[in-house]
DNA sequence: ACCCAGACTTACGTTTACGTAAACGTAAGT
DNA sequence: ACTTACGTTTACGTAAACGTAAGTCTGGGT
């Protein structure tokens, strides 16, 4: 039985994963985490937290918050009908084409990195052997 | 001896890549493509379809204008003197470390898609056998 | 009782990346 | 000469994603 009834406020979280208080609360305006209130602050649980990491890995990704809603929203979707999984599957395929557009986007900016870094120290070499 | 002497137009250019002409002209605006003028009409030639090219990957990883131009720019950097150069290893190992961690984050990303649409398929089967 | 660090809300400001008129120029075809 | 298509500049508008005060509240510690 793993309980997990740890809790963090803002700011915890705020340095743990390196966003101002700010952008958490922007986060909770448009409903993309919903912490508990305790009085009026903040609680956040180990669900919140994980939300929010998801929120920053799709922003690493160049997802708008808005795609990113659709995203972590899919994590937690209810069985439902058939209609709503197919649905699902759709947008599933849909992120996935996304996801191997922009590997194969990095695999080829990798490999003309690692070109003008050969280059460089070329010239760089050819300086010191002056 | 290959020639490149083509050129295109801007509407060209934007159908090609499917931007608008206003996108086209921005990039022009903060001087990441410069293509030539014939009167006042912009005449754009392989190496401003190639930067073009260049500029919508790096929107596509979520790369601000800014870091676009910085990165483009690696791109054709003269030889230059050895404080450059280690300059621009500097930024390419930056680069390199960003470009890795996204393709974690990619992986990660996929791989949860992929369970999120196995565990749908598997709701959809028990729909369909009841 | 008093303080204050840490929370909160409200609301206007800012940056980025274009969108969207408005008004005009030019070259080709009829 | 007139239209049409394609191009131009200028400039204000906009959506997203927060930044940045300004003022308020509040639960502990001395």
């Amino acid at each position: 039985m793993t309980a997990t009834k740890q809790s963090w406020s803002i700011t915890d979280l705020a340095a743990e994963y390196d966003v101002t208080l700010r952008t958490i609360r922007h986060y909770e305006d448009i409903g993309l985490i919903t912490p508990e209130r305790r009085g009026t602050s903040r609680v956040f649980h180990s669900r919140d937290r994980v939300r929010l990491a998801l929120i920053l890995r799709g922003k690493r990704l160049g997802f708008s918050l808005d795609e990113i809603a659709t995203i972590v929203n899919m994590y937690d979707a209810e069985p439902g009908e058939a209609g709503q999984l197919r649905y699902l599957l759709d947008q599933i395929a849909n992120r996935r084409e996304e996801l191997e557009q922009r590997r194969r986007d990095i695999e080829e900016t990798l490999a003309e990195l690692a070109d003008v870094e050969r280059r460089c120290q070329q010239d760089l070499g050819a300086l010191a052997t002056r």
